[in-house]
DNA sequence: GTGAAAGCGCTAACAA
DNA sequence: TTGTTAGCGCTTTCAC
């Protein structure tokens, strides 16, 4: 502990180890052309004074940054902690520090973020939550991210945005279709959806997956009704309230991701609406308690780990001239939350 | 975009601005000493450019950092989500931008992301993952944070480590105790506890607090059957179907978190064994969904955001000559997977 | 109130 | 193989 305040610096090794701070620098990077055995002398200096390489004096004077930045909504939400898992697995192997970010679901935010990791000169800022389906939205934050990838920045998005940038996305439409088929073969007619807000691409797109299944199905998709609360738990409470005392003819209630669906099945639960035989409940994630849940529940599972990773991955590729597609493959879990005959006469559930 | 690869610099601004660049550092940063319209020209040149400040020039000028570390076990795993929840929203108004690391429960790895926030010169690192009960596994750990405290970093643990760093301890023994109260209140005698692996203070700490209620209710601690596992919901699975096998007699299972009471839960559910019936079970932490299991779990609630922004809270504050503690409150939650009545006859379980 | 210049700690030419 | 040196982009004295 030789050094002033803020540790011991390259310098410091380099006189320790009697060598000039060009081969101590070259030692320490592993870059050849340094005899053996005065490398080892370099490293072993290194450690005994505890030495660690300042990133910033390392990036500023490399231009290369070895951090990755990963804008979500909220981690707290198991959707983006399981993205965020699977991303930090592979920067992690890649040997690549994450620094992450919140938005809340406010654009303003999210821009606010993106400046945070342009101004970190991450190598890559990977985009985890949804877009939106307005463009105008999103157009502050497309020209950071064009400047950003202009001057050399990689960028990857999951899901759909107008970013124009490399994306990996979800099959949002396939599995609202999915999640809507298997109800409407199980006999349902009374279709409530509950969902978040439609400005975002992912609820759009899964909400025009089902009604996609519907009108397939000879049904007018704008006579099933579409209850909008917060894409939340508690969103999920609210609607699901609503659906019950608002269309009591419902014999399913369609969610538009599992967070809401749960807060659904607390509610039925505690009116003593029977899942799934006098209500059948679905999701959309599988999250990883959608499995746990009692009854456990029908959702169509998306590989959020893999998910991340595969954005990583998008983002750590050199660039191609027109932004890549990555299509991710989810699948319909069938659980306790859908009976597996058809439901009970519909109508049961009126007051 | 005037600019050569790497995007506008504070020099282009000054330029463009007709000023000095330390006219424009100063203007940019709010140092005052500047003519307000001159402020004023050269924030808007600043926005007309694209202007992002190159941060690890900041920081390699200024010797101050605006990043801080965290490091957890496994960021997918809800308690620490919530954990880096409610620390990521502290930093956001604080305006820090975080670097979240993962350990996956290895003392090796532990140091490796120590040592990576140190390289990052952060301003502080937050250690939220589980202390180990022996203080020699975390020594290098100790040395390497000693070392960055010294030279001016920040430092604070969640749970009992052996790192001199300020610390927010959570009610695990206190935890331990009440949990194990309640079921003995219930009647319960035969209590057979399932556990993570017991290297982990967390675990250590629970597990003496029920030993604690057993002993004050006249009961042998020794003779409380302790199974362990991985402390995940795979690991709650495992140990429930060893409970089952090999202790028929059994009438509560306490899970020494929420995770392996939730995986406990579903082997009880396909074993057709009645929760809270014929087996009480509790849980630990109450993650989120604690409440939307079916029965709900009883478990003892940690306030995991709250613990997330009182670390970061501590480590921002100046450092004092001796670590400070801070103690977290917890609480009870009964739910549905104990029952309010005495238990079914022990022994009913028995093949 | 403003500018010139000296670093911050490191990498990467370029020399030797 | 090793050393010298010029920056990387910014903050911050110190003069003016």
């Amino acid at each position: 502990m030789a050094a002033t305040e803020g540790g011991p610096r390259l310098i410091d090794v380099a006189r320790a180890a009697g060598v000039s701070i060009a081969t101590a620098s070259r030692a320490l990077a592993g870059t050849p052309g340094v005899r053996p055995a005065v490398a080892e002398a370099v490293r072993r200096q290194a450690d005994e004074l505890g030495y660690v390489a300042n990133v910033h004096a390392r990036t500023l004077a490399g231009g290369h940054s070895r951090t990755v930045g990963l804008v979500v909504h909220e981690i707290g939400d198991p959707y983006f902690s399981e993205i965020a898992s699977g991303l930090l697995r592979l920067a992690d192997t890649e040997g690549l520090s994450l620094q992450i970010c919140h938005t809340g679901r406010d654009p303003g935010a999210e821009l606010r973020q993106i400046r945070t990791l342009v101004a970190h000169r991450v190598a890559a800022i990977v985009v985890a939550g949804s877009g939106f389906v307005d463009a105008a939205v999103e157009e502050p934050a497309r020209r950071e991210l064009e400047r950003y990838a202009a001057n050399g920045g990689r960028v990857a998005v999951i899901g759909r945005h107008h970013l124009g940038a490399d994306a990996v996305l979800p099959p949002n439409e396939e599995g609202g279709r999915a999640v809507a088929e298997h109800l409407l073969a199980l006999g349902h007619r009374q279709i409530a959806v509950i969902t978040g807000s439609p400005v975002l691409t992912t609820v759009a797109d899964r909400l025009a997956g089902v009604h996609a299944a519907l009108a397939d199905a000879g049904l007018d998709p704008a006579a099933a009704p579409v209850v909008e609360g917060p894409f939340t738990r508690d969103g999920g409470r609210e609607c699901a309230r609503r659906v019950l005392a608002e269309h009591p003819g419902t014999t399913a209630i369609l969610a538009l991701n599992d967070d809401m669906a749960i807060g659904c099945l607390s509610v039925l639960r505690e009116a003593g609406v029977a899942v799934p035989d006098r209500m059948a409940v679905t999701g959309f994630d599988d999250v990883a308690v959608a499995v746990d849940l009692n009854p456990s529940l029908t959702t169509f599972r998306l590989p959020m780990a893999q998910m991340g990773e595969a954005a990583l991955t998008l983002a750590l590729k050199e660039p191609t001239s027109r932004p890549r597609r990555h299509h991710v493959v989810g699948e319909l879990v069938v659980r306790g939350s859908t009976a597996v005959t058809a439901p009970a006469a519909a109508g049961a559930a009126t007051p």
